[in-house]
RNA sequence: GGAUCGGUAGUUCAGUUGGUUAGAAUGCCGCCCUGUCACGGCGGAGGUCGCGGGUUCGAGUCCCGUCCGGUCCGCCA
């Protein structure tokens, strides 16, 4: 028997007891002729004192930090107590001990406050996943694991594996692929999720289907993005989106709830797509803090639902001022209680702005004083009376600083979500123990890829169209002569019956209902450019698949990883996962990737071509 | 593909306008210490300043290239 308890168990109810325990060494700490280790496993630290008679025995058998040791001995009731830790009135007279194991000296700190940098970690990640903050991450992701489990299984989900080597589909991302050697020249692609799978399976019959399964995609990283990651995929026959709308808002309260202990009983927000833009400049808004952005000139082809409103606007006609009157699109925010901002301040965010990541011009403001005053950056070209309009326009409140961007739409949409947020940040609103959720619905079925000069689907080519604008879809040629024209095209406006779940400005998930019908899926194809042969290459199977009784489908994936460093409070995904790549992809422990045998490539049959 | 920040002791970092023998903290090693828990005290070892080239009487410091790492843009159906 190597321990007949944990670190992380004894109390004064077992003062007298005798009890061996086995883990790592912590710390030591040497007295005179006493000494101290406090010994650590996965459960806490329990503080072992060696008495004088032992002394021979260490110097015959040293310890050192990390060494895995044992030790048997009575549990006593400390003189000194450290209420700091639960084991910290009592500790172990040890009787006897056993070094199992040595270990080298560590090359960092294995401590909450590390001193080692996140490569060095990285490297040797085995001795970092013993610092209970890591370990703190990793219990978190189960506990979520769990509970999303507990849920579906509750709602009659059954989890089915479905398979890593697949079929390379080059739509959307870039596909890890893998040769095969029993069929030389020809290769796996690894998912990019089980989308197809899933809804083979609902064709089958399963009609609650669920998955927590790696998926991956070859581009490029980001702290919150791996080249394999986890989501959380469901898939349902026979629903309506407000019925997986309603299924998943109890999905995730229900993770709240065990992970969290939170009840959340809010309503979840919904917004559309075309709202969230209007209205936060992205289509996954924070919304935990208002702030949200005045459009004070946007041009006429796009938000058409909004063109009356947007006409009311005070700087929607010619002002005289250069800058506004030749700018695409004018975007204000109000920030609470900033008007007291000094030109340093300001000045700062003007600099924030025309930073290349942001790629501004400039920034004009509007300082709505308590005192009722009201200054701006571009006093010579407007009088006080017209700056009261834009304040009021812009719902100001005494005390407000008013930002404006202005420039070509897109750019300063993003724009002034990011000012937003990063406002928001300087104003610590942004509170991490602070959860709101938001549906965001209505997405665009299609988005204009530049570079290839064709619409390819936004969600994914199974989405389905919003059935009213089925018609709009298949009657009209996706064929674009002007490229710079393509927000005048029917396809710009058609709306999905696709949503994504936000919390707290962050996409953790997103779904569809999905098409069902082998004409419309055919349509869809083509509304893509795929031609036939193209079609029944790539995806002859599911439309084989929707002749035989495909019910009406829909389902939604959580992205796992996210949603742990979400609700752990945390920018980085890499913090809740166990073995995580490095921004460029690479496995430092591993040293993956890294070149095969000749023997391989020869049995693979493939040559390599390095440019 | 691009931008930007960083690389100096085992580790985290400092290092001034280019100028004597490159420092601190922590870790490590040795000695002392019977109630510590960030123990304390004394002493010691520890450096290819990422790598290559250049400028200079002289480079950790300036320039060019390159490698590695962080963050971001593009990309991520």
């Amino acid at each position: 028997m190597y321990r007949s308890h944990t670190c992380g168990q004894l109390t004064l109810a077992n003062a007298g007891n005798k009890v061996t325990l086995a883990g790592w060494v912590q710390t030591i700490r040497k007295f005179g002729s006493i000494t101290f280790v406090d010994l650590r496993d996965r459960y806490g630290i329990t503080q072992l004192l060696f008495n004088e008679n032992l002394n021979a025995r260490l110097d015959e058998q040293p310890l050192g930090r990390e060494f895995v040791i044992q030790a048997t001995g009575t549990v006593n009731e400390r003189s000194n107590k450290n209420l700091n830790i639960a084991t910290g009135e009592i500790e172990l007279l040890v009787d006897d001990f056993t070094v199992l194991n040595k270990s080298a000296v560590p090359p960092f700190t294995i401590q909450d406050d590390t001193d080692g940098g996140d490569d060095l970690r990285m490297k040797y990640r085995f001795l970092d996943l013993r610092r209970n903050a890591v370990k703190k991450n990793l219990e978190l992701r189960y506990a979520v694991n769990r509970a999303a489990r507990n849920y579906l299984h509750e709602q009659g989900f059954i989890d089915i594996e479905t398979p890593f080597l697949i079929k390379s589909t080059p739509e959307g991302a870039r596909d890890f692929v893998v040769p095969s050697r029993m069929n030389p020249g020809q290769f796996y692609a690894l998912p990019q999720s089980p989308q197809t799978f899933k809804q083979l399976l609902m064709v089958s019959g399963y009609d609650r289907y669920y998955q927590v399964v790696k998926c991956f995609r070859d581009e490029d990283l980001r702290a919150d993005r791996q080249p394999e990651f986890t989501q959380i995929d469901c898939e349902m026959a026979f629903v309506e989106q407000e019925d997986i709308l309603n299924m998943f808002e109890g999905l995730v309260k229900n993770i709240f709830k065990e992970v969290k202990d939170i009840d959340y009983t809010d309503t979840v927000s919904r917004i559309t797509w075309e709202d969230a833009m209007w209205h936060y400049g992205n289509d996954k808004p924070d919304i935990r803090f208002e702030m949200k952005v005045t459009n004070l000139k946007v041009p006429s082809t796009i938000f058409i639902s909004k063109q009356a409103e947007v006409a009311q606007s005070p700087l929607a006609s010619e002002t005289g001022f250069k800058v506004f009157d030749e700018a695409e699109t004018l975007l204000a925010i109000a920030v609470p209680n900033a008007a007291d901002y000094s030109r340093k301040q300001t000045d700062e965010l003007i600099e924030w702005v025309k930073r290349p990541q942001i790629g501004m011009g400039g920034l004009a403001f509007v300082k709505v004083n308590a005192d009722g005053t009201i200054k701006s950056s571009f006093d010579k070209f407007f009088d006080e009376a017209k700056l009261k309009t834009i304040s009021t326009y812009c719902n100001a409140q005494p005390g407000d600083l008013i930002l404006i961007l202005a420039g070509r739409e897109e750019r300063t949409r993003k724009a002034i979500s990011d000012l937003r947020m990063y406002m928001a940040e300087r104003l610590e609103l942004r509170k991490k123990d602070v959860f709101k959720l938001l549906w965001v619905l209505d997405f665009p079925l299609f988005e204009y890829a530049e570079e290839d000069n064709r619409w390819v689907a936004r969600h994914h080519p199974f989405t389905s169209p919003k059935p009213d604008q089925i018609a709009t879809m298949i009657e009209n040629n996706p064929a674009i002569e002007n490229a710079a024209e393509y927000l005048n095209h029917p396809y710009a406006n058609i709306k999905a019956n696709a949503y994504d779940m936000v919390l707290n400005g962050n996409e953790i998930g997103g779904g569809s209902i999905r098409i069902y019908q082998r004409e419309l899926q055919e349509k869809m194809f083509a509304a893509l450019g795929m031609d036939e042969a193209e079609q029944q290459h790539k995806f002859g199977f599911l439309l084989g698949a929707f002749e035989y009784g495909a019910p009406p489908h829909g389902g939604i994936a959580f992205g796992f990883d996210r949603l742990c460093s979400i609700l752990g409070g945390s920018e980085s995904i890499r913090d809740f996962i166990a073995f995580p790549k490095n921004n460029s992809g690479r496995d430092v422990m591993l040293d993956a990737p890294s070149a095969i045998d000749d023997k391989q490539f020869e049995e693979l049959q493939i040559k390599l071509n390095l440019k």
